[in-house]
DNA sequence: GCCAACGTTGGC
DNA sequence: GCCAACGTTGGC
């Protein structure tokens, strides 16, 4: 079992949509870069934890949990000519990116907010300070239970 | 809305 | 295979 920081924009798709959604699952789509489809195709299993980020919004912040439910398996959209995320290049045969399916488990009461993990020195190599621009990353379990103790104190 | 960081594309 | 141009991300 892994764990895992995945990005989401709240005006687009935030936690309490997930949370709102059918069976509190949705399907994690539209991931169209590389190193992130990596860690999709090649290290994601059912039973991950993850956690959700919110960016490019007004409080940047970790602010809640799912878990993997299904996957990882050909991102659906790709084949789709009426998707945003369609890509004419990827086949059924020879996919080209990847898409797990995420259920909700909680939101946090106090979010983790992107100041407070930048000023935290405990947490100096979590991918999110030093990747910034990466949508999917990977959590070492120590940054896991850390974060998570800051979530609920 | 600005701009820095950085991934992708395409000409050579 | 290099690298400049371009597009996107995302914090502020």
């Amino acid at each position: 079992m892994a764990y895992w920081l995945l990005k989401t924009e709240p005006d687009a798709f935030s936690l309490a949509d997930l949370q709102a959604a059918e069976n509190g699952t949705t399907v994690w789509d539209g991931v169209r870069n590389y190193q992130a489809r990596n860690f999709i195709r090649d290290g994601m299993q059912v039973g991950d934890k993850v956690f959700i980020y919110h960016s490019s919004c007004k409080v940047p912040a970790i602010v809640g949990i799912g878990e993997v439910t299904r996957g990882p398996y050909a991102d659906p959209t790709q084949f789709d000519a009426s998707s945003d995320y369609y890509d004419p290049k990827a086949t059924p045969e020879s996919p080209r990116w990847f898409s797990v399916d995420v259920q909700y488990r909680q939101s946090f009461q106090q979010p983790i907010t992107l100041k407070a993990i930048k000023a935290d020195p405990a947490i100096a190599e979590l991918a999110l300070k030093k990747s910034g621009r990466l949508s999917v990353m990977p959590v070492s379990e120590q940054e896991w239970q850390y974060l998570c103790g800051l979530a609920k104190p």
